[in-house]
DNA sequence: TGAAATCTAGGTCGTTTGACCTAAATCGTC
DNA sequence: GACGATTTAGGTCAAACGACCTAGATTTCA
């Protein structure tokens, strides 16, 4: 209802708008963007985009909801598209892990987990598209590994998709770069936790548990 | 040095300002730090501000130096402590995990992280204080597991660092709180990457890592 | 074709920011 | 007491920002 563009023309506009907000706020961050800077970068006056997002929160509530609109597709066509047992978590993993090579994706998620600490809507948007995130991981393991419970394949899911968002710190070069030894680690690790022989009990303090290896 | 304060009072005062920075930042975030608010909420003047900070800039280098310098303090006193054999990465991890349900300690570096996406100086000294995080687990790592290779042990390590980063996004808060089977859980993953029996492929590099999986 | 949607070009307004400056007052210590 | 360190109180300046406005031109589409 903000947001007006009812005709084609509109609606590619509004696209592009967003589109140039978006490389605005991943290349300098939340701060540089401003309604003149995005306007200037769009080449468009600000008039008009104004015509299209009255005001800055309007914009940036957009964007926010367009890239995680996004993001949620992708991750769920990723989940969805091996349909296969064991291999499924396999080859999502090696698709996120690509994403991760390409900075644009994460710092941009950098920016929405500071703003999410202080604004609330942001908060329950971003936290909603990690319930979905660990859902997905939850059904590849459960899959995977049909006897673990629900409360135990989340809990896993959980950590998994935390290790790949702190992993993407190490790997999106800003902290570091993608190591193949880190690598070889983390599959190993992932197979780990869809391996039945550790559904043991919680107290046990170090469970025997070969993982397979050729 | 470009901060002043040589006597007794200016090196308090000159702490204060950055106590209150600090406060500033982890509360309203980057970009609400400005030399008036900081003076504000100090207490004094701006002009009194700009005798110890000349510029903004000059007070957010020294803010970042004195974060990251307690942070490594602290991490090190942590690691350091229990000298024990393998419950020294327990008792280390109990402690960083305690550290993830203060929320002003992580919301600061969600800052940072962003900032570290676009600044260079930002990003060579979160890089430092990364690499003595991961090296100090490395070495818990190697002591509980001598067995591994040095290689193995830092790509563990790693790995263990990025689940934790990772891990205060689901915990702090923001996106989530702690939920005790996700800590079982992750110290269940602890113990196996501490374990023996997943050295893999006898003593021999692994170039190709297939990754078994039936 | 005509109405609605889109876009331009320019402006105003109040506010905030960082940086810079000065003149004088107080504090602390040798 | 002297002298430097600290602090106040007030100011200026240019730049940027969000929000708001108008009046007209052009395009789109039913």
């Amino acid at each position: 209802m903000s947001t007006r563009g009812a005709s084609r023309k509109g609606q590619e506009r509004s696209e592009a708008i967003l589109d140039t907000a978006e490389r605005l706020l991943v290349d300098e961050g939340h701060a540089a963007l401003t309604l003149r800077g995005v306007a200037q970068q769009a080449g468009i006056r600000l008039g008009n985009l104004q015509y299209y997002f009255a005001t800055r929160e309007e914009l940036v509530r957009a964007l926010l909801a367009r890239v995680l609109e996004r993001a949620t597709a992708k991750l769920e066509k990723r989940m969805g598209a091996a349909g296969h047992p064991t291999t499924a978590l396999d080859a999502a993993l090696e698709s996120l892990l690509e994403d991760q090579k390409e900075p644009a994706s994460y710092r941009l998620f950098y920016d929405l987990w500071a703003l999410a600490a202080r604004e609330p809507a942001i908060a329950t948007e971003l936290r909603a598209f990690y319930a979905r995130y660990v859902g997905a991981v939850e059904g590849l393991l459960s899959h995977a590994a049909p006897e673990l419970s629900r409360a135990e394949a989340h809990a896993r899911a959980e950590l998994l998709v935390a290790l790949l968002e702190g992993l993407s710190l190490f790997r999106s070069g800003t902290l570091g770069a993608p190591d193949p030894k880190v690598e070889s680690e983390l599959r190993r690790m992932t197979s780990w936790l869809s391996d039945r022989s550790s559904g043991g009990p919680p107290s046990g303090e170090r469970r025997k548990q070969q993982v397979k290896q050729t």
